[in-house]
DNA sequence: TATCAGTTTAGAACGATTCTAATGTATTGA
DNA sequence: TCAATACATTAGAATCGTTCTAAACTGATA
């Protein structure tokens, strides 16, 4: 609780109620994967009374201070990704599930990016089948 | 025109005007990657008085026979490629646009998939800077 | 502790996509 | 060829994730 308030502080962000459980439930120490809906749900579990809008408030503003990465895994929702470090990912359609790929992964044959262009990152969605 | 008709045909779909259309222009034999908004944006100005409901529909029916591939390049909109074989992409978040990577490239140091489950594809997402 | 900038909230608005149900059209088979 | 019918198209409504609005609230500061 102290430290997620000192946490909040370090990066600016005023340390609100809701702020605070919503980070101490992100930033436990376990990776996660979360959408404003599962996260929601898991809000409501706990019977923290938070709105949808603080809630994408929340995820909106971490993400702004890079506490959060966002994930591009399809189209129909916003991913956010508690671990911010470069990594890949496995993801399971059917179980709508990612998980984290933490090795390190090595791709060769890359070709040269267009004129003026400049790599940014490299992202491996290693998709799986059942 | 006629072939497009017959390629309709061979792929268990009515070759009515609309698609035709649609068809001809995303197959032409150049690779595309469109939003149903590019898509209706092109059609415009080709006057071809298609409606929205009709586009949505083709890329859908399209994408069923597997003449297009869905891309999850971000969650504002969905994305078809007509270029359906396995390939890769540069991706330009600045330009929102997607180039295709072509040559093969290899993936290495990859972990083993988690329990029951198989890998299915690998997909390469190369950020551009700029 | 009063002030005030920043935050939360319910509900409205938005934008991409899907649905509905009425109208239109390609196919079929007589 | 034409009628019947199964499939397509369409405008507009509905849906759903997300963002916006503006009013009420609260943490920081002096």
């Amino acid at each position: 609780m102290k430290d997620i308030k000192h946490f909040l502080r370090q990066n600016s962000l005023r340390p609100t109620k809701q702020r605070v459980i919503i980070a101490n439930y992100l930033f436990d120490g376990v990776n996660k994967h979360v959408t404003a809906e599962t996260l929601s749900n898991k809000l409501l579990k706990m019977k923290a009374g938070i709105s949808l809008a603080t809630i994408y408030n929340t995820l909106h503003d971490f993400y702004e201070k890079g506490l959060l990465k966002k994930l591009m895994i399809n189209s129909e929702r916003v991913y956010f990704d508690t671990n911010t470090e470069h990594h890949h990912h496995f993801y399971s359609k059917k179980d709508q599930k990612l998980i984290d790929i933490n090795v390190d992964m090595k791709v060769s044959g890359l070709p040269k990016p267009p004129k003026n262009k400049k790599i940014n990152k490299i992202e491996v969605l290693v998709h799986l089948d059942n």
